[in-house]
DNA sequence: TGTACATCAGTGAACGCGCGTTCACTGATGTAC
DNA sequence: TGTACATCAGTGAACGCGCGTTCACTGATGTAC
């Protein structure tokens, strides 16, 4: 949309086919997982031959990389947009949720069990860092938002730890509890989710949403029942 | 060992072939991931055709599944060793995360993603609540062991809930409130460990083990720096 | 406006591979009398 | 102790499959003069 008008009509012809292909792929891995794709089934779901593919992707690696950096950039947009309009760790957190049971394959094909062998190109971990940056800001705007009591915990170890390894904050001016408190978000967010998506919950009864607010209550500060 | 004795030469021949077959199936499985898994390939590593297998396994399925039975089976026994040598939350979680490091591809195999289409036999989820067992009985031990106050946080909403829904733990006579603790112990290891399996701190530069310190810490209870 | 040429999407045949699994068979090991 | 039979580990050939990928080619679409 952004320069439709400067495409000739086989550009985008040739932009469509791809995003069909990746379609059809995203669709095979939401069923079966990402090792199951495959190229000539997708071929054959567009009713072309499969070399034909190969006009569009020059390998399965290729398209499945491509799927994996939409993976990423859609859920770094997702997370942006949710901080920009304003909201707390746990509305953000609310919103992973989300993302991540919009579509679970597309969760675990960022953070599931790595396949064996691939490695991640360089712009995956660039968009990995907007990721981590998001987190960094809403943490970093809960802190000073609220009465510092609340939220100036003690500096943990593990705080000083990172004080001396955050290259990966990128400059981000936020003080190393903060950091510390980020990282753990991220990390106690992804163990009910990814359980949950394994469905390791599954036969226990209870309801994983409760478990995840009541994580996200935890991190929060326990706040007392919602005033009224 | 237990009961060699009664065994026929015939009988112990064929548990040791059995076993170097899992032994090979467990190489592959750390070296390429659990999909690479082949029969034909631990053929030619023992030495004998691919049909042979089928003497020992009735299925590649029925191989996988023996693994992830026996995966599981060390876990559990593993955790209750440790239980019962009087651990408390903070030294099972210690232990939770040596045996994920000894074979990663191990704790994968169980918590990873999971294989499409395939289905856990039921004796598995039989071992997965003895686990939960072990750490539904560290928690309450460490809730009554220690001083009241610092244990008995406030009853959370989750916990309420948790009470309503409690088949899962068993007839544990542990409060709701414990209930949570132990789910809550899981999720918040499980998130820092499978995220440092599959390599999401690597760039970091900090040290996972500091972290999954740090989350100990803050679960059992922030203590001080160590006496002395 | 029409002709000559270049671009490029898509085809069909083929390659080479490894997979899980079956089947009929050989030959060694164990058992019964 | 020796003979007849049953058990069973392991083999080699074969089946059928789907995979990713290459290659030479066809035919339609676009471009230049």
């Amino acid at each position: 949309m952004t320069d439709a008008g400067t495409k000739t009509p086989r550009e985008r012809y040739r932009a469509q086919v791809r995003t069909e292909i990746k379609e059809r792929a995203r669709e095979q891995i939401a069923a079966a997982g990402a090792s199951a794709l495959s190229l000539n089934a997708i071929a054959k779901q567009l009713g072309m031959s499969g070399p034909a593919l190969y006009r569009y992707f020059a390998s399965r690696d290729d398209l499945i990389t491509e799927l994996i950096r939409e993976a990423y950039r859609s859920l770094a947009d997702t997370l942006r947009n949710t901080a920009d309009a304003g909201a707390d760790p746990a509305a953000l957190a609310l919103a992973l949720r989300q993302w991540a049971l919009d579509d679970p394959q597309r969760y675990l094909l960022i953070f599931g069990t790595p396949v064996p062998g691939y490695h991640a190109p360089e712009d995956t971990t660039a968009i990995s860092s907007e990721v981590m940056k998001t987190l960094l800001d809403v943490c970093d705007a809960a802190r000073t938002g609220k009465r510092a009591v609340t939220n100036n915990r003690p500096t943990t170890s593990f705080a000083t730890h990172l004080e001396e390894h955050r290259q990966w904050a990128q400059d981000h001016p936020a003080p190393p509890e903060v950091l510390h408190r980020a990282l753990s978000l991220w990390t106690r967010l992804h163990g009910v989710l990814s359980l949950e998506l394994a469905g390791h919950f599954a036969g226990m009864g209870f309801d994983p949403a409760q478990l995840y607010a009541a994580e996200i209550d935890d991190l929060v500060g326990e706040r007392p029942t919602p005033s009224r």
